[in-house]
DNA sequence: AATGAACCAATCATCCTACAAATTTGAGGT
DNA sequence: ACCTCAAATTTGTAGGATGATTGGTTCATT
């Protein structure tokens, strides 16, 4: 016996597949509409059923998102976000800010070994833009700024799966930079603490990186306790 | 303005959430078979079409698994499972492995502070069965309760959604603990390192037990160089 | 010309019936 | 006791009909 057991895939899960390869191969563009079930139909040819059951699918997955009366449209092309986003959510802040610990540490010493010339120059452009943010007093401003340069920090580690996990705690990371700036009435520490981790990973210390991470976590679990 | 724009729930938005809520409860327990179509039609008063949208979701998700002409059943608790291994199945070694050191890493760390008496029974009890396996030169078995070993450690860290992503990295944890114990022909080596890496954690030695992971990441990326 | 009401077209959402395919069950014959 | 095959159960696929939402168009009123 044991012949293949699931050898045969459903019209489906066909359909679900070849949906996923157009918009991993960016035939279908993030943002972009795809074309309405009744085109899907014949372009796959199969029942309306069958179509929207694997349509329904990527969305619950997060790859689609449906708005009646208008169309479907192309959200993301990795499916890891929403069900990490879904699971974050019924997580403590606590647990929540020590995964984010565990990929920032990660990232910022991966950061300090690979970063390159253009990784360079995009930190120094955001935290330029943390500074005068902080500068004016800017404290939505100031949000965005950090955000991004967090987000620039991990694209510097130059691992995708990193970079995929990481950005699909952006909602989190609003929640939790948001606490921390509303609770530490001294902007300039928070915005110190970044500068020391930018130069460290400009100049490739590894150990200072990590270090500067671990500060700052330290930080903010102190401010949630 | 920013009324609520996605206020209103669709059908099958209603019915998944409330089959996610079955599951989680325990209502319907991990392996069993779920009530068939018909019978969740009237229990959710919905038409075929819409409940079946709604399973195709959680079937996409790892949630629920369906046989065609036996039923359909609970695969899992976790919709991240599914997303998480479909997208480090796309990831290099090397990527997978530095995501395994930053969970690690942090799990470690998490667990030298937290652990108490029952993780310190659990931790004693797999380093000796991995000390047990590596006398008889049993590598099976020896990557077996290395394994079980790591879940350990992460378990004693006590934070349930770092835990739940270390759980799905299971398949990749396979695939390099057998490659390094295939390339390491010293096992002891590999064994030492663990012990060492037990011991900071009972003894709540916090840095020792991360330069312990530390160590043999760098170990496992140095054989796949 | 500006406004707004009524209408229309496109699109997804839901429901319905029917049949196909896979699996299990059990009746009936040997 | 064993085999055969039909029936029942369950999921898979097809196709049609109607409702709901959105966006745009037309057109009369001001």
């Amino acid at each position: 016996m044991t012949i293949s057991k699931t050898n045969r895939l459903s019209l489906v899960e066909q359909v679900v597949s070849q949906i996923e390869s157009l918009i991993e191969s960016g035939e279908w563009k993030i943002g972009n509409q795809i074309p309405p079930e009744m085109d899907l139909i014949q372009q796959f040819d199969v029942s309306r059923n069958t179509l929207r059951e694997a349509v329904r699918s990527l969305v619950y997955a997060g790859l689609l998102v449906t708005k009646q009366g208008k169309g479907t449209f192309v959200r993301s092309s990795s499916a890891l976000g929403a069900a990490f986003e879904r699971r974050i959510q019924q997580s403590s802040l606590l647990e929540t800010l020590e995964v984010r610990h565990a990929l920032e540490r990660e990232g910022a010493q991966l950061a300090a070994l690979r970063r390159n010339q253009e990784d360079i120059e995009q930190l120094r452009f955001h935290i330029t833009a943390c500074s005068k943010a902080a500068e004016a007093k800017d404290i939505k401003a100031y949000e965005e700024a950090d955000i991004k340069l967090h987000k620039s920090i991990m694209g510097s580690s130059h691992n995708d799966l990193l970079i995929d996990l990481y950005e699909h705690m952006e909602h989190s990371l609003h929640e939790s930079i948001h606490q921390i700036v509303e609770m530490s009435s001294d902007v300039n520490f928070h915005l110190n603490i970044h500068c020391k981790l930018v130069d460290a990973i400009i100049e490739q210390d590894v150990n200072r990186a990590i270090e500067t991470v671990n500060e700052y976590i330290a930080q903010f679990k102190k401010s949630i306790e």
